[in-house]
RNA sequence: GCCCUGGUGGUGUAGGGGCUAUCAUGUGGGCCUGUCGAGCCCACGACUCGGGUUCAAAUCCCGGCCAGGGCGCCA
Protein backbone atom coordinates (compact mmCIF):
# COMPACT_ATOMS: atom_id res chain seq x y z
CA UNK A 1 0.00 0.00 0.00
CA UNK A 2 2.61 2.74 1.07
CA UNK A 3 4.24 2.00 -1.79
CA UNK A 4 2.06 3.90 -4.03
CA UNK A 5 2.46 7.36 -2.11
CA UNK A 6 4.51 10.07 -2.80
CA UNK A 7 7.16 12.08 -0.98
CA UNK A 8 6.32 15.29 -0.04
CA UNK A 9 9.84 16.23 -1.87
CA UNK A 10 10.14 20.15 -2.56
CA UNK A 11 6.13 20.52 -2.56
CA UNK A 12 4.61 23.14 -0.05
CA UNK A 13 1.22 24.42 0.52
CA UNK A 14 0.94 28.18 -1.47
CA UNK A 15 -3.22 28.24 -0.55
CA UNK A 16 -5.41 27.33 2.55
CA UNK A 17 -8.58 25.99 0.27
CA UNK A 18 -10.88 29.58 1.79
CA UNK A 19 -8.19 32.11 0.96
CA UNK A 20 -8.70 32.53 -2.96
CA UNK A 21 -9.41 35.81 -4.55
CA UNK A 22 -10.54 36.49 -8.20
CA UNK A 23 -7.21 38.18 -9.23
CA UNK A 24 -5.63 35.14 -8.99
CA UNK A 25 -7.81 33.01 -11.60
CA UNK A 26 -5.44 31.04 -13.92
CA UNK A 27 -2.33 31.29 -11.12
CA UNK A 28 -0.68 27.85 -10.43
CA UNK A 29 -1.46 27.11 -6.50
CA UNK A 30 -0.80 24.39 -4.47
CA UNK A 31 -3.05 22.66 -1.73
CA UNK A 32 -3.06 20.16 0.68
CA UNK A 33 -5.13 18.51 2.66
CA UNK A 34 -7.86 14.81 3.37
CA UNK A 35 -10.05 13.95 0.51
CA UNK A 36 -13.42 15.00 2.49
CA UNK A 37 -15.97 13.24 -0.63
CA UNK A 38 -15.34 12.17 -4.44
CA UNK A 39 -17.90 12.42 -6.99
CA UNK A 40 -16.74 10.02 -10.08
CA UNK A 41 -19.47 10.98 -12.54
CA UNK A 42 -17.60 9.05 -15.10
CA UNK A 43 -16.38 11.93 -17.78
CA UNK A 44 -15.37 14.39 -14.89
CA UNK A 45 -13.98 13.57 -11.13
CA UNK A 46 -15.17 16.33 -8.56
CA UNK A 47 -12.43 15.93 -5.44
CA UNK A 48 -13.40 17.86 -2.53
CA UNK A 49 -10.29 18.85 -0.58
CA UNK A 50 -10.48 20.08 3.05
CA UNK A 51 -7.91 21.25 5.01
CA UNK A 52 -7.90 23.56 8.12
CA UNK A 53 -10.16 26.22 6.66
CA UNK A 54 -12.21 25.20 5.02
CA UNK A 55 -13.19 23.03 1.84
CA UNK A 56 -12.15 23.64 -2.00
CA UNK A 57 -12.88 21.51 -4.80
CA UNK A 58 -10.66 19.46 -7.43
CA UNK A 59 -12.66 19.42 -10.96
CA UNK A 60 -11.21 16.92 -13.70
CA UNK A 61 -12.67 16.96 -16.96
CA UNK A 62 -11.66 14.06 -18.75
CA UNK A 63 -11.07 16.32 -21.92
CA UNK A 64 -8.69 18.85 -20.34
CA UNK A 65 -6.83 16.45 -18.33
CA UNK A 66 -4.07 13.31 -19.07
CA UNK A 67 -5.61 10.12 -18.33
CA UNK A 68 -2.52 8.95 -16.45
CA UNK A 69 -4.07 11.85 -13.99
CA UNK A 70 -7.56 11.24 -14.01
CA UNK A 71 -6.51 7.22 -13.42
CA UNK A 72 -4.59 8.28 -10.76
CA UNK A 73 -7.51 10.56 -9.09
CA UNK A 74 -9.97 7.66 -9.80
CA UNK A 75 -7.77 5.52 -7.53
CA UNK A 76 -8.20 8.08 -4.44
CA UNK A 77 -9.76 7.01 -1.19
CA UNK A 78 -11.79 8.97 1.12
CA UNK A 79 -9.69 10.65 4.21
CA UNK A 80 -6.71 9.76 2.42
CA UNK A 81 -3.98 13.22 2.45
CA UNK A 82 -3.19 15.01 -0.96
CA UNK A 83 -1.54 17.67 -2.37
CA UNK A 84 -2.56 19.03 -5.65
CA UNK A 85 -1.07 21.47 -8.13
CA UNK A 86 -3.60 23.08 -10.02
CA UNK A 87 -4.46 26.06 -11.90
CA UNK A 88 -7.56 27.65 -9.82
CA UNK A 89 -10.29 29.20 -11.70
CA UNK A 90 -13.46 30.99 -10.71
CA UNK A 91 -16.73 29.38 -11.35
CA UNK A 92 -20.23 29.75 -10.58
CA UNK A 93 -20.80 26.20 -10.72
CA UNK A 94 -17.95 25.57 -7.95
CA UNK A 95 -19.06 25.44 -4.24
CA UNK A 96 -17.49 28.38 -3.01
CA UNK A 97 -16.89 29.72 -6.08
CA UNK A 98 -13.45 28.39 -7.04
CA UNK A 99 -12.43 25.01 -8.05
CA UNK A 100 -8.53 24.23 -9.25
CA UNK A 101 -8.04 21.80 -12.49
CA UNK A 102 -4.85 19.73 -11.29
CA UNK A 103 -2.27 19.42 -13.27
CA UNK A 104 -0.25 16.98 -11.18
CA UNK A 105 -1.44 15.09 -7.91
CA UNK A 106 0.43 13.52 -4.91
CA UNK A 107 -0.49 10.93 -2.44
CA UNK A 108 0.79 11.35 0.52
CA UNK A 109 -0.98 9.12 2.71
CA UNK A 110 -3.50 6.47 2.45
CA UNK A 111 -6.53 6.32 4.56
CA UNK A 112 -7.94 3.23 6.25
CA UNK A 113 -11.08 2.65 5.03
CA UNK A 114 -13.92 2.20 6.20
CA UNK A 115 -13.56 5.14 8.85
CA UNK A 116 -14.74 5.02 12.45
CA UNK A 117 -16.94 7.73 12.04
CA UNK A 118 -18.35 9.94 9.08
CA UNK A 119 -16.71 13.25 8.39
CA UNK A 120 -19.36 14.58 6.12
CA UNK A 121 -22.12 14.61 8.62
CA UNK A 122 -24.43 12.73 6.99
CA UNK A 123 -24.62 10.18 9.68
CA UNK A 124 -24.12 11.62 13.37
CA UNK A 125 -22.20 9.49 15.60
CA UNK A 126 -22.27 9.62 19.36
CA UNK A 127 -20.19 11.75 21.96
CA UNK A 128 -18.55 8.44 22.88
CA UNK A 129 -17.86 6.94 19.25
CA UNK A 130 -16.65 10.72 18.53
CA UNK A 131 -13.95 10.96 21.79
CA UNK A 132 -12.74 7.35 20.66
CA UNK A 133 -11.47 8.75 17.20
CA UNK A 134 -10.97 12.22 18.19
CA UNK A 135 -8.61 12.96 15.81
CA UNK A 136 -10.95 11.62 13.09
CA UNK A 137 -14.04 13.89 14.92
CA UNK A 138 -11.62 16.72 14.82
CA UNK A 139 -11.81 16.49 11.00
CA UNK A 140 -15.49 17.88 11.14
CA UNK A 141 -15.34 21.58 11.59
CA UNK A 142 -18.38 21.95 13.43
CA UNK A 143 -16.16 19.91 15.93
CA UNK A 144 -13.12 21.84 15.27
CA UNK A 145 -14.30 25.45 15.50
CA UNK A 146 -14.68 25.01 18.89
CA UNK A 147 -10.94 24.66 19.69
CA UNK A 148 -10.62 27.70 17.49
CA UNK A 149 -13.08 29.40 19.47
CA UNK A 150 -11.72 28.43 22.85
CA UNK A 151 -8.03 29.63 21.34
CA UNK A 152 -9.83 32.96 21.02
CA UNK A 153 -11.29 33.18 24.19
CA UNK A 154 -7.51 32.27 25.93
CA UNK A 155 -5.95 34.57 23.49
CA UNK A 156 -8.06 37.48 24.86
CA UNK A 157 -7.90 36.60 28.01
CA UNK A 158 -4.65 36.93 28.30
CA UNK A 159 -4.43 40.23 26.43
CA UNK A 160 -6.65 41.73 28.48
CA UNK A 161 -5.10 40.30 31.48
CA UNK A 162 -1.44 41.44 30.47
CA UNK A 163 -3.20 45.08 29.76
CA UNK A 164 -4.13 44.93 33.49
CA UNK A 165 -0.30 44.88 34.13
CA UNK A 166 -1.42 40.72 35.37
CA UNK A 167 1.58 38.41 35.10
CA UNK A 168 1.73 35.14 34.11
CA UNK A 169 2.92 32.91 36.69
CA UNK A 170 3.15 29.01 37.07
CA UNK A 171 2.16 26.83 40.43
CA UNK A 172 3.33 23.42 40.85
CA UNK A 173 0.56 21.01 39.71
CA UNK A 174 2.17 17.79 42.16
CA UNK A 175 1.12 18.96 45.43
CA UNK A 176 1.99 17.58 49.08
CA UNK A 177 -1.42 18.33 51.29
CA UNK A 178 -4.22 16.42 51.15
CA UNK A 179 -5.18 18.98 53.74
CA UNK A 180 -6.94 22.07 52.24
CA UNK A 181 -10.36 20.42 52.70
CA UNK A 182 -13.28 19.91 50.62
CA UNK A 183 -12.76 18.44 46.98
CA UNK A 184 -11.22 14.82 46.77
CA UNK A 185 -7.51 14.83 45.22
CA UNK A 186 -5.99 12.03 42.89
CA UNK A 187 -3.50 10.43 44.93
CA UNK A 188 -0.03 9.53 43.17
CA UNK A 189 3.46 8.27 44.09
CA UNK A 190 6.58 10.76 44.20
CA UNK A 191 9.38 8.91 44.85
CA UNK A 192 8.92 7.27 48.28
CA UNK A 193 6.19 9.05 48.95
CA UNK A 194 2.55 10.19 48.52
CA UNK A 195 1.68 13.42 46.49
CA UNK A 196 -1.77 14.69 45.06
CA UNK A 197 -2.60 16.22 41.73
CA UNK A 198 -3.59 19.72 42.28
CA UNK A 199 -7.00 21.11 42.80
CA UNK A 200 -6.37 24.90 42.51
CA UNK A 201 -3.41 27.22 42.66
CA UNK A 202 -5.37 29.20 45.26
CA UNK A 203 -2.83 28.74 48.39
CA UNK A 204 -0.15 29.49 46.19
CA UNK A 205 -1.09 32.65 43.87
CA UNK A 206 -2.04 33.93 47.63
CA UNK A 207 1.29 33.13 48.69
CA UNK A 208 2.46 35.58 45.71
CA UNK A 209 0.89 38.09 47.31
CA UNK A 210 3.21 38.30 49.55
CA UNK A 211 6.05 38.50 47.12
CA UNK A 212 5.28 42.25 45.76
CA UNK A 213 4.26 41.01 42.62
CA UNK A 214 1.07 42.40 42.97
CA UNK A 215 -1.33 41.19 40.24
CA UNK A 216 -0.64 37.14 39.12
CA UNK A 217 -2.64 34.99 36.74
CA UNK A 218 -2.41 31.45 35.73
CA UNK A 219 -3.98 29.05 33.22
CA UNK A 220 -3.46 25.55 34.27
CA UNK A 221 -4.94 22.22 34.59
CA UNK A 222 -6.72 21.44 37.83
CA UNK A 223 -7.61 18.16 38.88
CA UNK A 224 -10.26 16.84 40.81
CA UNK A 225 -11.27 13.21 41.73
CA UNK A 226 -14.97 13.89 42.28
CA UNK A 227 -17.00 10.87 40.61
CA UNK A 228 -19.26 13.32 39.29
CA UNK A 229 -21.47 12.61 36.27
CA UNK A 230 -23.04 14.99 34.48
CA UNK A 231 -22.64 17.28 31.35
CA UNK A 232 -20.62 20.29 32.89
CA UNK A 233 -17.81 18.50 35.25
CA UNK A 234 -14.07 16.90 34.15
CA UNK A 235 -11.94 15.43 36.52
CA UNK A 236 -9.28 17.77 34.75
CA UNK A 237 -10.34 21.51 33.78
CA UNK A 238 -8.01 24.80 32.45
CA UNK A 239 -8.72 27.18 35.81
CA UNK A 240 -7.99 30.83 34.57
CA UNK A 241 -7.08 32.56 38.07
CA UNK A 242 -6.35 35.61 39.14
CA UNK A 243 -5.23 37.19 42.53
CA UNK A 244 -4.84 40.59 43.08
CA UNK A 245 -3.25 42.68 45.99
CA UNK A 246 -4.33 45.94 47.53
CA UNK A 247 -7.70 45.16 46.10
CA UNK A 248 -11.38 43.87 47.39
CA UNK A 249 -13.96 41.38 46.26
CA UNK A 250 -15.15 44.07 44.01
CA UNK A 251 -12.86 45.28 42.84
CA UNK A 252 -11.68 41.47 41.36
CA UNK A 253 -15.72 41.61 40.54
CA UNK A 254 -14.82 44.34 38.05
CA UNK A 255 -12.16 42.82 36.31
CA UNK A 256 -13.90 39.30 35.83
CA UNK A 257 -17.24 41.68 33.90
CA UNK A 258 -14.46 43.70 32.03
CA UNK A 259 -12.96 40.72 31.20
CA UNK A 260 -15.97 38.62 30.18
CA UNK A 261 -16.93 41.80 28.53
CA UNK A 262 -14.17 42.22 26.04
CA UNK A 263 -13.12 38.66 25.36
CA UNK A 264 -17.28 38.19 23.97
CA UNK A 265 -16.36 41.11 22.20
CA UNK A 266 -12.93 39.66 20.62
CA UNK A 267 -14.99 36.29 20.05
CA UNK A 268 -17.56 38.10 18.33
CA UNK A 269 -15.59 40.28 16.20
CA UNK A 270 -12.72 38.26 15.07
CA UNK A 271 -14.38 34.65 15.06
CA UNK A 272 -17.72 36.05 13.09
CA UNK A 273 -17.22 32.80 10.55
CA UNK A 274 -16.47 30.41 13.76
CA UNK A 275 -20.04 31.41 15.56
CA UNK A 276 -21.79 31.16 12.34
CA UNK A 277 -20.57 27.60 11.48
CA UNK A 278 -22.23 26.76 15.10
CA UNK A 279 -25.47 28.98 14.11
CA UNK A 280 -24.55 30.85 17.48
CA UNK A 281 -25.57 34.85 17.80
CA UNK A 282 -23.36 35.84 20.42
CA UNK A 283 -24.92 38.38 22.67
CA UNK A 284 -22.53 40.82 24.36
CA UNK A 285 -23.71 41.76 27.77
CA UNK A 286 -23.38 45.17 29.36
CA UNK A 287 -21.59 45.94 32.28
CA UNK A 288 -21.53 45.85 34.93
CA UNK A 289 -23.51 42.13 35.40
CA UNK A 290 -26.52 42.52 37.75
CA UNK A 291 -25.42 41.49 41.22
CA UNK A 292 -27.88 39.42 43.39
CA UNK A 293 -27.46 38.95 46.99
CA UNK A 294 -27.36 35.08 48.40
CA UNK A 295 -30.10 36.02 50.66
CA UNK A 296 -32.56 37.09 47.34
CA UNK A 297 -31.30 34.30 45.67
CA UNK A 298 -32.93 32.00 48.67
CA UNK A 299 -35.65 33.71 48.63
CA UNK A 300 -36.51 33.64 44.35
CA UNK A 301 -35.41 29.73 44.56
CA UNK A 302 -38.04 29.43 46.99
CA UNK A 303 -40.57 31.52 45.32
CA UNK A 304 -40.25 29.66 42.32
CA UNK A 305 -41.50 26.21 44.01
CA UNK A 306 -37.99 24.71 45.24
CA UNK A 307 -37.11 24.27 48.78
CA UNK A 308 -33.66 26.00 49.86
CA UNK A 309 -32.79 26.99 53.43
CA UNK A 310 -30.82 30.18 53.92
CA UNK A 311 -27.21 28.69 54.67
CA UNK A 312 -27.52 25.80 52.01
CA UNK A 313 -25.51 25.31 48.53
CA UNK A 314 -27.31 25.72 45.37
CA UNK A 315 -28.66 22.43 44.80
CA UNK A 316 -29.00 21.32 40.74
CA UNK A 317 -32.80 22.45 41.16
CA UNK A 318 -31.83 25.62 42.27
CA UNK A 319 -29.47 26.39 39.92
CA UNK A 320 -32.20 26.03 37.24
CA UNK A 321 -34.71 27.99 38.81
CA UNK A 322 -32.55 30.93 39.96
CA UNK A 323 -30.79 30.94 36.17
CA UNK A 324 -34.85 31.27 35.40
CA UNK A 325 -35.38 33.96 36.86
CA UNK A 326 -31.77 35.87 36.01
CA UNK A 327 -30.29 36.10 32.51
CA UNK A 328 -27.29 35.76 30.84
CA UNK A 329 -24.43 36.87 33.42
CA UNK A 330 -24.86 37.68 36.67
CA UNK A 331 -23.05 37.92 40.49
CA UNK A 332 -24.35 35.74 43.47
CA UNK A 333 -22.77 37.77 45.89
CA UNK A 334 -22.61 37.68 50.12
CA UNK A 335 -22.74 33.66 50.48
CA UNK A 336 -22.56 32.57 53.99
CA UNK A 337 -19.51 32.46 55.55
CA UNK A 338 -19.83 28.72 56.25
CA UNK A 339 -20.24 27.47 53.26
CA UNK A 340 -16.99 28.88 51.76
CA UNK A 341 -13.30 28.07 52.44
CA UNK A 342 -11.40 29.26 55.15
CA UNK A 343 -9.49 32.06 53.22
CA UNK A 344 -12.57 33.50 52.33
CA UNK A 345 -13.22 37.01 54.13
CA UNK A 346 -15.72 37.20 56.10
CA UNK A 347 -18.14 40.44 56.07
CA UNK A 348 -16.86 43.36 58.68
CA UNK A 349 -20.03 44.47 59.78
CA UNK A 350 -21.77 40.77 59.07
CA UNK A 351 -19.35 38.14 59.61
CA UNK A 352 -21.88 35.14 58.70
CA UNK A 353 -21.92 36.92 55.67
CA UNK A 354 -18.74 36.68 53.24
CA UNK A 355 -17.10 38.66 50.84
CA UNK A 356 -17.25 35.65 48.12
CA UNK A 357 -19.22 35.57 44.93
CA UNK A 358 -19.88 33.75 42.06
CA UNK A 359 -19.98 34.53 38.39
CA UNK A 360 -23.42 32.27 36.77
CA UNK A 361 -24.28 32.12 33.20
CA UNK A 362 -27.94 31.36 33.34
CA UNK A 363 -27.88 28.04 35.17
CA UNK A 364 -24.11 27.55 34.98
CA UNK A 365 -21.73 28.03 37.51
CA UNK A 366 -18.74 29.36 36.11
CA UNK A 367 -16.63 31.45 38.59
CA UNK A 368 -16.15 32.23 41.88
CA UNK A 369 -14.00 34.33 43.67
CA UNK A 370 -13.63 36.29 47.27
CA UNK A 371 -11.99 39.10 49.23
CA UNK A 372 -9.24 36.88 51.25
CA UNK A 373 -8.31 37.29 54.52
CA UNK A 374 -5.02 38.43 54.83
CA UNK A 375 -4.63 38.43 58.57
CA UNK A 376 -2.94 35.58 59.72
CA UNK A 377 -4.67 34.89 62.84
CA UNK A 378 -8.17 35.65 61.69
CA UNK A 379 -7.03 32.87 58.83
CA UNK A 380 -5.65 30.14 61.59
CA UNK A 381 -9.15 30.88 63.42
CA UNK A 382 -10.86 30.24 60.47
CA UNK A 383 -8.63 26.89 59.18
CA UNK A 384 -9.76 25.53 63.07
CA UNK A 385 -13.48 26.39 62.18
CA UNK A 386 -13.44 24.58 59.65
CA UNK A 387 -11.99 21.29 60.93
CA UNK A 388 -8.74 21.48 59.20
CA UNK A 389 -5.46 21.23 60.96
CA UNK A 390 -3.52 24.96 60.89
CA UNK A 391 -0.01 22.68 61.63
CA UNK A 392 -0.46 21.00 57.64
CA UNK A 393 -1.04 24.70 56.20
CA UNK A 394 2.68 26.22 57.96
CA UNK A 395 3.94 26.85 55.02
CA UNK A 396 0.83 28.85 53.47
CA UNK A 397 0.37 30.40 56.93
CA UNK A 398 3.72 32.27 57.24
CA UNK A 399 3.75 33.94 54.35
CA UNK A 400 1.23 35.84 56.52
CA UNK A 401 3.51 36.50 58.94
CA UNK A 402 5.73 39.01 57.11
CA UNK A 403 3.84 41.97 55.13
CA UNK A 404 0.31 39.98 53.42
CA UNK A 405 -1.26 42.98 52.10
CA UNK A 406 -5.18 42.96 51.30
CA UNK A 407 -5.92 40.94 47.99
CA UNK A 408 -8.73 39.19 46.42
CA UNK A 409 -9.08 37.02 42.95
CA UNK A 410 -11.37 34.28 41.72
CA UNK A 411 -10.96 31.32 39.17
CA UNK A 412 -12.81 30.83 36.17
CA UNK A 413 -13.61 27.42 34.61
CA UNK A 414 -12.16 27.68 30.64
CA UNK A 415 -14.37 25.31 29.46
CA UNK A 416 -17.36 26.30 31.20
CA UNK A 417 -16.65 29.61 29.60
CA UNK A 418 -16.21 28.11 26.33
CA UNK A 419 -19.78 26.55 26.83
CA UNK A 420 -21.23 29.58 27.39
CA UNK A 421 -19.76 30.99 24.57
CA UNK A 422 -20.25 28.13 21.71
CA UNK A 423 -23.63 26.86 23.41
CA UNK A 424 -22.10 23.44 23.65
CA UNK A 425 -24.96 21.02 25.67
CA UNK A 426 -21.81 18.90 27.16
CA UNK A 427 -18.48 20.31 28.57
CA UNK A 428 -16.87 17.15 26.86
CA UNK A 429 -17.18 18.93 23.43
CA UNK A 430 -15.26 21.59 24.69
CA UNK A 431 -12.37 19.39 25.49
CA UNK A 432 -9.75 17.71 22.81
CA UNK A 433 -9.13 14.47 25.38
CA UNK A 434 -11.90 14.93 28.23
CA UNK A 435 -10.96 13.18 31.47
CA UNK A 436 -13.80 11.78 33.24
CA UNK A 437 -15.38 9.20 35.61
CA UNK A 438 -14.82 6.61 32.70
CA UNK A 439 -12.12 7.75 30.17
CA UNK A 440 -9.13 7.79 30.66
CA UNK A 441 -7.92 7.34 27.12
CA UNK A 442 -6.94 8.54 24.42
C1' G B 1 -22.49 6.58 44.33
C1' C B 2 -28.12 6.53 43.47
C1' C B 3 -32.60 6.44 40.09
C1' C B 4 -34.50 5.76 35.08
C1' U B 5 -33.53 4.13 30.01
C1' G B 6 -30.69 1.60 26.62
C1' G B 7 -26.52 -1.65 24.03
C1' U B 8 -28.56 -4.57 16.59
C1' G B 9 -23.28 -4.17 10.27
C1' G B 10 -17.63 0.76 10.39
C1' U B 11 -21.49 4.82 11.73
C1' G B 12 -26.65 6.08 13.01
C1' U B 13 -31.17 3.20 13.43
C1' A B 14 -36.14 -0.25 12.88
C1' G B 15 -37.84 -4.61 15.03
C1' G B 16 -38.80 -7.50 19.69
C1' G B 17 -39.55 -15.95 21.76
C1' G B 18 -39.27 -19.56 15.72
C1' C B 19 -39.21 -16.35 9.00
C1' U B 20 -33.39 -14.80 4.48
C1' A B 21 -33.13 -9.34 11.06
C1' U B 22 -35.35 -3.21 8.59
C1' C B 23 -33.65 1.38 6.68
C1' A B 24 -29.95 5.10 5.81
C1' U B 25 -24.93 6.00 5.43
C1' G B 26 -20.49 3.32 4.39
C1' U B 27 -17.29 -0.29 1.85
C1' G B 28 -16.28 -3.20 -2.95
C1' G B 29 -17.76 -3.43 -8.20
C1' G B 30 -20.43 -1.34 -12.57
C1' C B 31 -22.90 2.97 -15.44
C1' C B 32 -22.86 8.24 -16.00
C1' U B 33 -19.23 15.34 -18.28
C1' G B 34 -21.14 20.05 -13.51
C1' U B 35 -21.57 17.11 -8.93
C1' C B 36 -22.52 20.21 -4.43
C1' G B 37 -26.31 15.12 1.32
C1' A B 38 -25.07 13.62 -6.75
C1' G B 39 -28.07 9.67 -9.15
C1' C B 40 -28.97 4.52 -10.84
C1' C B 41 -27.73 -1.04 -10.67
C1' C B 42 -25.24 -5.27 -8.04
C1' A B 43 -22.69 -7.13 -3.83
C1' C B 44 -20.65 -6.98 1.39
C1' G B 45 -21.29 -6.25 6.43
C1' A B 46 -24.52 -6.63 12.82
C1' C B 47 -28.09 -8.64 17.44
C1' U B 48 -22.62 -6.06 24.36
C1' C B 49 -20.55 -10.20 27.45
C1' G B 50 -21.50 -14.33 30.98
C1' G B 51 -25.17 -17.33 33.19
C1' G B 52 -30.40 -18.93 33.42
C1' U B 53 -35.62 -20.15 31.55
C1' U B 54 -37.37 -22.63 26.97
C1' C B 55 -38.21 -27.68 22.08
C1' A B 56 -36.33 -22.70 20.46
C1' A B 57 -33.34 -16.40 23.07
C1' A B 58 -31.00 -10.88 19.46
C1' U B 59 -36.00 -10.79 21.94
C1' C B 60 -37.78 -13.04 28.59
C1' C B 61 -34.95 -13.28 33.64
C1' C B 62 -30.25 -12.42 36.65
C1' G B 63 -25.34 -10.43 36.81
C1' G B 64 -21.02 -7.85 34.62
C1' C B 65 -19.22 -4.14 31.36
C1' C B 66 -20.38 0.15 28.61
C1' A B 67 -23.49 4.24 27.14
C1' G B 68 -27.61 8.13 27.37
C1' G B 69 -30.67 11.18 30.73
C1' G B 70 -31.51 12.96 35.74
C1' C B 71 -29.53 13.64 40.63
C1' G B 72 -25.77 13.54 44.30
C1' C B 73 -20.72 14.77 45.14
C1' C B 74 -17.96 19.19 43.39
C1' A B 75 -13.05 24.41 49.72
Amino acid sequence: MNKLTDSLGDWRRTHYSKRMDPEMSGEQITVMGWIHEIRDLGGIIFVLLRDRDGIIQITAPSKKISKELLDEIRKLKKESVIAVRGNIQESGKAPGGYEIIPNEIKLLNQSKLPLPLDTTDKVRAEIDTRLDSRYIDLRRPTSSVIFKIKSRMLHSVRNFLEKGEFIEINTPKLVASATEGGTELFPITYFEREAFLGQSPQLYKQMMMATGLDKVYEIAPIFRAEEHDTLRHLNEVISIDIEASFCDHEDVMKILEGMVHTVLGDVANYGEDELKLLGVDLEIPDIPFDRIDYDDVVDIVNSKGVNMGYGEDLSRAAEKAIGEHMNNYYFITHWPTDIKPFYVMPDDKDPKRSCAFDLMYKDLEISSGAQRVHKHDLLVERIKKQGLNPVSFERYLAAFEYGMPPHAGWGLGAERFTMCITGAKNIRETVLFPRDRRRLTP
